[in-house]
DNA sequence: ATAGATTGGTATAGAATTGGCACATTAAAT
DNA sequence: ATTTAATGTGCCAATTCTATACCAATCTAT
C-alpha cells in the first residue's frame, strides 16, 4: 500500500539515508568525527542498534570507518566528487604522470633555484631521511619532499599541478598496498636515491639530477608492477 | 538555517575542523605563528592534549608546521587554493609546463596507441592543416591536435592536466599577442612540425616523434620570448 | 652574554566517552 | 503461529580527554 506521507523508509534504511544525505550534503566533512552512536540515536529518535545498523551498512558503502573506542569517521572525499579522476586513476597511471612531469621539475630547480629554496631542499631532505620507522610517517615525508622540489621550479602552474598529484597520491585507494612496498630496505634505496639527487642539484649537475630522478622513479613504477598479481 | 546545526564535533576532529576553517578562511595567514597550544586549549575550552592531537592532524595535512621553542606556523597557501591558476600563470610558465608534459604523452602514445587513435589523430591533423587562415581558428585547431595526442596517451591523469592547460591556454591574458607571433609564415612552419610529428608516430619512432614534440615546443618558446621586450 | 619567560615535547594516571556485544522485550509483517 | 525488525537495557573493552608536572628548545629583555 502507498504511503504518502513524508516518513521515509523507516528503520535502518531510513537513518541510512538521511546521515548518507548529511555527508554528501558536507554537514560532516572529511575526516570528520560523527556524533556517536547513543547521540544519533537520540537524534532521530531511534534505538542505537538501528543507529549501528545505518552505520554498518554506511561503512559497506565506504562512507565511514568505525574505530573502535574512538568514534565513526567520514571517509568520504566531496572534494573528489566533481574531479572523479582520484577514483579512476590507477597507481601505475600516477606514476608514469609524475615520470612526465618531475625530471622537468628538476630540470628547472638545477638551472633556477638559489640559495634559499637549496636550504629548504637540504631541510625537506633531512626530514624524509629521518622518517624510516614506519611506511606512513616516510610516504608523508616523501610526499612533501618532492611538494618542496616542485616549489624550488618557481614555477606556479607546476606546483599546482604537482599538489593534485600529491592530492591523488594521498587518496586512500591503494595506501593498503604501502606496507607490502615499502620494506625497511626499500625506504633506505629510496633514501639513497634522494641524497644522490640533492647531491646533484647542489652541484649543478644536470645530467644526473635528471637521471636520478628518473632512475627513482622508474624504480617506483617497478616495486608497484611487482606487486600486481599476474 | 536551522539551528540543525549542532554539529559540535566534539574532541580533537573537531578542534581539526574549527582550526582548518580558522586558516582557510584566512583569519590565520601564510606563515603567521597560531596562538599557543596552552591558549588554544583554554580558547577551545579543551585540554592541551586535545589540541596537540588537533595540531598532529594538522601538520600531517601540510597547513601547519611546529618548531621546537618557538610555536606553531601556517603553511597553506591560499593563493593555490583558488582556481585562479589561470589568472596567475605567464605564457612563458604555461610552455615550460607543456614542455615537461607533452614529450612523454608522445612517448606513451607510441607505445599503446592503436589504430584507431592513429585515425583520430589524423583526423585532427587534418583539421589543423586546413586552419591556416587566420590565427584564432589555427589556435583553437592547435589545441584540440594537443589534445587529442593527449587522449592517444590513454592515461586519464594526463589527459585531465592537458585539459587543465588548454583551459589555461584559451583563458589567457595574452591572446592579443597571438596576433604578432602566429603570422602566415610560422603557421606553416608549425604545420610542417605537427606533420612530421604524426608521420613519426605512425613510423612508431620514438626518438624521432620525441624530438619533434620539444622541438616544436622550445621553438614556441622560442618565439614567445622573442616577442617580450628587453 | 645572561636570566627569565614562553613555547613545544613527553610522560602519567584517572575520568569520561565510544563502539562492540549479549539478552529480553515489543511490534509488525507473513 | 512464526518470523523479522526495532527497541531498551546493561556491561565490557578500546580509545580518548583531562589534568598535571616536568623537560628542552627558543625568544626576549636586560
Amino acid at each position: 500500500m502507498m504511503e504518502n506521507s513524508i516518513k521515509a523508509t523507516s528503520g535502518a534504511a531510513g537513518i541510512f539515508s538521511k546521515i548518507r544525505a548529511a555527508i554528501i550534503n558536507g554537514e560532516y566533512t572529511f575526516n570528520e568525527r560523527l556524533p556517536s552512536e547513543r547521540d544519533l540515536a537520540e537524534q532521530y529518535g531511534v534505538a542505537r542498534g538501528t543507529v549501528r545498523a545505518a552505520l554498518d551498512q554506511l561503512e559497506r558503502a565506504h562512507m565511514v570507518r568505525k574505530k573502535f573506542g574512538s568514534g565513526t569517521f567520514v571517509c568520504y572525499d566531496t572534494r573528489f566528487e566533481h574531479e572523479d579522476i582520484a577514483e579512476e586513476t590507477s597507481p601505475l597511471e600516477l606514476i608514469e604522470t609524475r615520470l612526465a612531469i618531475e625530471p622537468h621539475i628538476i630540470r628547472l630547480v638545477v638551472s633556477n633555484a638559489n640559495n634559499r629554496e637549496i636550504r629548504k631542499l637540504e631541510e625537506a631532505l633531512e626530514n624524509v631521511l629521518h622518517a624510516r620507522q614506519d611506511p606512513n610517517s616516510f610516504s608523508s615525508a616523501d610526499e612533501a619532499f618532492h611538494l618542496t622540489l616542485a616549489n624550488c621550479s618557481q614555477n606556479p602552474l607546476l606546483i599546482w599541478m604537482y599538489q593534485r598529484i600529491n592530492d591523488i597520491r594521498s587518496h586512500t585507494q591503494w595506501s593498503h598496498r604501502k606496507n607490502n612496498i615499502l620494506t625497511r630496505d626499500k625506504i633506505d634505496y629510496y633514501n639513497d636515491q634522494h641524497t644522490e639527487l640533492v647531491r646533484a642539484i647542489i652541484r649543478r649537475d644536470m645530467d644526473s639530477a635528471v637521471g636520478r630522478m628518473t632512475e627513482h622513479l622508474r624504480q617506483a613504477k617497478k616495486d608497484l608492477l611487482g606487486q600486481i598479481p599476474l
